[in-house]
DNA sequence: CCTTATAAATTAAGCGATTAACCAATGCAC
DNA sequence: GTGCATTGGTTAATCGCTTAATTTATAAGG
């Protein structure tokens, strides 16, 4: 079993010394061609590959980035949920194209992710979702470049990449308001707890406004965000006894859920209530009817992010940004036009 | 800006050298109680969280976990398909507990990949999907233990885990078959480039022979395994005048596709036209009609993919296993009963 | 011819762990 | 008192790579 080519290898088969391999891999020093080629070809025939734990040790710079989402409470399975697929995805895709590995870890005890972040020397965090203060007070301690995706966290460390939820839930609500509907409920996650759920219901609010139809809290249906709550939820509305032709939904797995729900106590969509999410997801456009919906770009979330954490992992002092990317009405089937 | 604590510093805290601390940490000799509390408590006062960087270089072990996941052509979204999100989150969830975290990349071209496994020290590697023949022999070079999920790939050098497609298809078929349907036409990705597809061509000519029912290439429509392709292959069928009641498709996400290309064609599923689907995704429980389809246990897939490759880990010449997973029939509402 | 600058490469000290080999002190048997 | 284990550590080399400092040779300038 003989061993893996080291730099030393490649060194002595070019004849020369290991800091000239180095610098000449590293492009560091100008070299003469003859002897970049000599070595050049030293690894070719060695097929030598550069041990990056050792690079790591000296430079402290792992090129690995780490990623953390949320653990679906109790479930193991945190990729389930479609809008942490995609992203993830982008953010793999354009890592890598930076040279960057990443690590995806669900840790939800917090000191573990600062451990991995250490013992790991990541070189930079993207964190998705919403966490516990403290989760943002232990990070800090890091000192790692974090950029947050989809937080309303506004501590200063960190730099923050987000849409306008607020502006998107308006629009949607806005868009089934403009369809004559006025009785329309608001399906969502934890308001306390969930920033963006709470922004969502604050553009679900000023559509209202601007319609002068007074908010009555009986409308709004909170849960968790997944299919399975979607689907208590439009159980509760049927069985509440409010008179809603519409709902929004603050997300499109709790709206796919509802159009479920629905069709289980024989309540059609769009026919007898219309149904409008938010995200987007890549199913949503496949569901029967259509779902109409907020689109954002997810990919470009994970593309922004990506750049933004790079930016700062060069730039160590790089100013705190924050960036709202663009959403945008789509209109399919699963809101009917009402009234007059 | 003070530097990281090292086990150099916790030694000189604890007034001893970094052999004995590393021996304590590493539970390696017998230190006296007395030691040890006093170099756990300068670990403790200092903070001090191992470089798992240095560790690697010395030990050759990096407790790291690659994932090699399809990527889709073209797409940067591999996880788009909520196949490979669900085991992904099954194995994430699985090394973690055992004390390795992984690392994903799409790279596609080959050579990276093993370039990857290198450099980056990996412990073991978990290839799911199928790929060309010249990947496997290019990933044995990388002399890693390695698991293949969902691969035909019949090397004797590497472990497999899957689930038993043909009958799958088989029982998916059966159950339509056992429905009155007669005229069954089949959805699937590349038969020839693919071999849980080619299998799950087997499992479906198998159960028609049961039934006397003849082959016929016609009913057979092949495509790419997205949504997309989902729609377009109803397309395809309705216009194709192959009078088909009932359609089996290869994977789920095909079978949502064609409800959809159906609907939009208005013919009705299940009334007009029934639709089997194939590993039970978590959406196709929330369709409308629920998809009837073939479950497999996705994230025990992940948890045998993950335990198999710790024990090769440990046990490096483990012999190499085959393991065929469970595959169940899941009755919703997409298939009907029709004739007598 | 001497000085100085430049090019080309080397030397050697780390980075932060692990670990085989070694050592000193103590206890115990005979 | 001598020999031999055992206990409780230490020494120092090593893993593979990076890089500041240095050396040597060569060229250019005056």
């Amino acid at each position: 079993m003989e061993r893996r080519a080291t730099l030393r290898d490649v060194a002595e088969k070019a004849g020369v010394t290991t800091a000239t391999v180095s610098y000449i891999l590293n492009d560091k020093k100008n070299f003469p061609d003859e002897t970049k080629q000599r070595v050049m070809a030293a690894i070719a025939e060695l097929g030598y590959i550069p041990n990056l734990s050792a690079r790591t040790l000296t430079q402290r710079s792992s090129k690995l980035i780490g990623i953390v989402v949320p653990q679906t409470e109790g479930s193991r399975l945190m990729f389930q949920n479609n809008f942490y697929s995609e992203i993830l995805g982008s953010i793999e895709f354009h890592a890598r194209q930076n040279g960057y590995h990443i690590i995806i870890s669900a840790t939800d005890a917090n000191e573990s992710y600062l451990r991995l972040a250490r013992e790991r020397n990541l070189d930079g965090i993207i964190v998705i979702g919403m966490y516990p203060d403290e989760f943002y007070r232990q990070m800090k301690e890091s000192r790692t470049p974090i950029v947050l995706v989809d937080s309303y966290c506004n501590d200063h460390y960190y730099h923050n990449i987000r849409i306008d939820d607020a502006y998107g839930s308006y629009l949607a609500t806005h868009y089934v308001l403009s369809k004559g509907h006025r009785n329309i409920a608001f399906f969502s996650g934890q308001i306390k707890e969930n920033g963006v759920m709470k922004k969502r219901l604050t553009g679900y609010r000023d559509a209202l406004a601007e319609y002068d139809v007074v908010f009555d809290r009986r409308y709004v249906f909170e849960g968790k965000i997944d299919y399975a709550s979607g689907i208590d939820a439009a159980e509760r509305l049927l069985t509440s006894g409010v008179p809603a032709t519409a709902v929004v939904a603050a997300a499109d797995i709790l709206a796919i859920g509802a159009m479920k729900g629905f069709y289980e106590r024989g309540i059609r969509v769009p026919e007898d209530i219309s149904v409008m999410g938010f995200d987007d997801l890549e199913i949503s456009q496949y569901l029967t009817p259509g779902l109409s919906t907020i689109r954002q770009e997810i990919s470009q979330k994970g593309e922004k992010a990506v750049e933004l954490l790079i930016n700062n992992i060069k730039e160590p002092n790089l100013t705190k940004q924050e960036q709202i990317l663009p959403v945008q009405l789509v209109e399919r089937g699963s809101v009917k036009c009402i009234g007059g």
